[in-house]
DNA sequence: GTCTATACTTTGATAGAC
DNA sequence: GTCTATCAAAGTATAGAC
């Protein structure tokens, strides 16, 4: 329904998420995207990593927001890490453990092959600790820790999804979410002795802006 | 030196953790192990998927066998937890960012797509969640603890491979090696008021028994 | 912008001599 | 067990009519 080369990407990002970038096929792709295959080379002359590295950029903007759009919308920071790590068990087990991190295949795929790639994936990556950490900075922890605190967080969303799709399980991602809660518990404590109210964040977060 | 077959094995596992295993072909595996391409087939009636489960499951075991003689070897449980993430850490810098987990990028990239590797994976990743979640029983954590924990810590571990190799930085392995050790403390902590002591591990933790 | 046909390369896999 | 030649299929990419 929407403009041809905007469904080539989101087809591709379906694929590649899925399989992998070098599991997907270009053929597969305009197939999947029901667009013409002499679209593909029309709207993206740099083949197959033009159009790679702009689905790990939208796919990961795109996955940066979802996140983080609830994370907003949790009254607390406790809260809202839970509602993250809840919400992607649920997406995992709906999709038959198919959905997860929309570009860690990738990353993993041609972290060691591909240096155009990676660096795409390291500014996604990079993209979501400055959102995450800024959160947790608004959530009362000390800015020192907000960044090793975000990385341990969403490294256990990352391992978690992984072990979620390999062993077909999403109690592995609700597990995490618990540890996540845990380390969330012992930054606030760090900074804060009634751990009962620490945890509660300003109404609207100002949202940091992004850099790009 | 090795006899052929072992040859093709370990330069496959080599390949396969850098580049995953759709990405690398079999006329690069056997002039990587400088084997005659007839070996391969003869060795491997399988063809490549027989291939790639054998690489699954000795790649797993011998990794498995590399970090829990890690932990053993420490003194207590948070050493042996920081010898884990430090070394991995060391590790992932001394290759230039590609030896991390020897099977997740192939996890991830036949998760969804076949079958008889996918639970070649889930296979090993299961093992090290027992012989994971044996040691943390012998340190003192309580059993309905343990599993829940070792699933913790290595998708600290994992997720911190996967920013690390992306983002070609390591310290995000130490950061996630810090959070496990608090994941830690927090779990004796559960079971020992006097956290000083409590992470003594038994000079010899009983190896459970491998259930292959 | 669309569509078809095709060029070129690489892939996994096989055959058969030695 | 080894080695070479080769297959059929799939991969990416291009050409050119419309």
């Amino acid at each position: 329904m929407g403009k041809t080369r905007e469904r080539i990407v989101d087809a591709s990002a379906e694929l590649f998420r899925r399989q992998g970038y070098i599991g997907t096929g270009m053929k597969q792709i305009v197939a999947a995207a029901d667009a013409p295959f002499g679209s593909l080379y029309h709207f993206f002359p740099g083949g197959k990593e033009q159009l790679g590295a702009e689905v790990i950029r939208h796919a990961g903007r795109y996955y940066e927001e979802l996140v983080m759009g609830i994370w907003d919308a949790a009254p607390d920071l406790t809260s809202a890490i839970d509602a993250v790590f809840s919400g992607a068990a649920e997406v995992l087990r709906q999709t038959d453990y198919a959905d997860a991190c929309p570009i860690a295949t990738i990353a993993l795929e041609v972290a060691s092959t591909n240096e155009p790639l990676r660096e795409a994936t390291a500014d996604v990556f990079e993209s979501w600790f400055v959102q995450g950490a800024a959160r947790l900075e608004a959530a009362g922890i000390k800015r020192a820790d907000a960044r090793d605190l975000i990385v341990a967080l969403l490294s256990l969303l990352e391992g978690a999804f992984l072990f979620g799709r390999a062993t077909r399980d999403a109690v592995h991602v609700e597990r995490a979410g618990q540890a996540a809660a845990a380390l969330v518990r012992d930054a606030l404590g760090r900074v804060n002795g009634s751990p009962g109210r620490a945890g509660r964040t300003r109404r609207r977060p100002t949202p940091p802006r992004r850099t790009r």
